[in-house]
DNA sequence: GTCTATACACCGATAGAC
DNA sequence: GTCTATCGGTGTATAGAC
């Protein structure tokens, strides 16, 4: 039996190639488009040509995954370190948790456009990259939950408030505050409407 | 100085030939999605090759962007039949505007893709082809006004909280009433919040 | 194993003949 | 007004150089 070795070169440098491209694709997403993204760009950006690509990722779309899956585990990690300090209230805690993702959707426009709509035509994540967003989801339900919230038709308004409040700020105004502003009223609304005491 | 004749043939029939043109677009974008529409397809269904489209809208974006101004006259319309039926409890009539809404978008996929959402990279509607989404916006306004929900804050809300549940509905259980069977609850729960009598 | 050159099929758009 | 031909662009497949 071969013996493995405690590292493994050939898989690391891998890694560290398919990191680089993945942060050439964030730059570019952010300058010239999510949509805009064409694997020339990303290749040039990294001193390589467009076929390259290919011995690190399948396809274009499987970039896109790969971008998918990375924003969703970043906000994990913002949710950890939110976690710990969510108020005791439970309207306040239902407030900041709804701030935190109003907040990290409306940082990144192309990031936004990744995680939350269907911008990039034909995209669909992989189950692996979709993970993440599934326990982003499971978190939110499990925090309301503790503060009384259990059915899910009130979990299922609840992200949907939030998702057109972050929908109306980013096609109406980008940048700006007009739907940011209404976030804690929306909130104390739904708290009123699923009873969360004042 | 020239006679007008009292119809211009020539005229006519460019705008028949548009409206084929579009024709063949809506039915495509239902087929093969809004995004894979391509000149060569709408084309060939009108018996033409593609660059002879280019008699009749100056790009692909112009066609997109008489189909986003035919949806929301299209939508017009549809107010046109309901307004006079509206309930005078203003509760029931914020509720029967939100449905209307929330059905004509749900209704089909491709028209609120375009409508709605920016699936289409790099379209933005004209001017002209907004003012009727525009019109339908002051209307709707209009209509809570006269119910004593003035605040723009409040119309601004009402706005995100009905887009969020189309949103939630199309992407995460299209074809179904997951997001639909709220939405009544979610305008009381509005209603509420406004101060709209019981 | 990595990377490249080449090529293919398709796209929106343009030029010019008829 | 409609065509053919073509351009520059895309994502992607493949063969082969190193």
């Amino acid at each position: 039996m071969l013996e493995m070795p405690y590292r493994n070169r050939q898989i690391e440098r891998q890694q560290a190639t398919r990191t680089e491209i993945l942060d050439a694709a964030w730059t570019l997403a952010r300058e010239k488009g999510l949509a805009d993204l064409t694997l020339r760009d990303v290749a040039t950006r990294i001193g390589m040509r467009a076929p390259s690509l290919y011995s690190y990722f399948p396809s274009k779309n499987a970039i896109y995954d790969a971008m998918f899956g990375q924003a969703w585990t970043d906000y994990i990690a913002v949710i950890d370190l939110v976690e710990p300090t969510l108020p005791e209230s439970p309207r306040e805690a239902v407030k900041q948790i709804a701030r935190t993702f109003f907040d990290y959707a409306v940082a990144d426009l192309a990031r936004h456009q990744l995680m939350n709509q269907r911008t990039i035509p034909g995209f669909v994540p992989s189950p692996e990259a979709y993970a993440p967003a599934v326990e982003v989801l499971e978190r939110g339900r499990t925090h309301l939950a503790r503060f009384g919230v259990a059915g899910s038709e009130e979990f299922d308004l609840f992200t949907a408030l939030i998702g057109g409040l972050i929908d109306a700020q980013q096609a109406n105004d980008p940048g700006g505050d007009r739907w940011s502003r209404l976030l804690d009223g929306a909130m104390d609304m739904f708290a009123n409407h699923v009873g969360l005491p004042e």
